[in-house]
DNA sequence: TTATCAGCTGAAGCCGACTTTAAGTCAAGC
DNA sequence: GCTTGACTTAAAGTCGGCTTCAGCTGATAA
């Protein structure tokens, strides 16, 4: 796949992918003989996976890391820390979110018994 | 209230408090005649509600417009719109952060196996 | 054949959200 | 009366995370 099919695929631009690549978000991309990236599935997967986490906001330095130590084979160990940890921060995360929806709930509820008293 | 305090009291430096202030994101806070700002409590609420509205990434934007209604004493219907459209978004989030949990659930199983077998 | 794509790289630019700095005021304690 | 430390402002700086740009190559199609 080039890398404009996988843009598309994911929604997300050219640019942002030869970005992730670039500070190594994702490993390098297989090339053609000419130099054009030529996704594989694996490639793709990687993508998949980086934009899932980056939309819950899993810092970039932490998928970095876990991206090397992929590539390198390594740091199994480490590998499942980092997700832990990460998982951990979500769900505060949510938590958070819980409860400035029920603060905004609570606010809009009082709104409604504005509008009905008048 | 001195602006030390405040900033104790909800973990945030005066910096940002200055910065919410200067930028509209809370009201303008009532001054002593030596023009050192002197937070009562309705300035104590605000930001108690913005820290809780940034803390879940609620757009600054649409804080400074719904202060500024509120400030104004206008605009109540659009004043629950806003909360209700940042309610929605929040929601949204959450639904992406409860996937991208469950995602790593999965992979954080793959390891426990992987170590499991050696 | 020429022009119009899609792709490439490296570097500079941009945006949101603070944070720091520079230069100054003011009140309390020694 | 001077130092200390908390306060003031406006403006510049920082940082994360892209985004855009300049300048190039190489393949396709009118």
């Amino acid at each position: 796949m080039t890398i404009g099919e996988v843009s598309e695929k994911f929604e997300m631009t050219t640019d942002t992918l030869r970005y992730y690549e670039r500070i190594g978000l994702i490993p390098p991309v297989p090339r053609k003989k000419n130099g054009i990236r030529d996704f594989d599935e694996t490639a793709c997967k990687w993508v998949s996976f980086v934009k899932c986490m980056r939309s819950s906001g899993v810092q970039i330095e932490a998928l970095i890391e876990y991206v090397a130590l992929m590539q390198a084979n390594t740091g199994l160990e480490r590998r499942k820390n980092i997700l832990i940890e990460q998982r951990a921060r979500l769900i505060k995360q949510a938590e958070t979110l819980r409860s400035t929806i029920e603060r905004l709930d609570y606010k809009i509820e009082h709104y409604e018994e504005l509008f009905k008293k008048n």
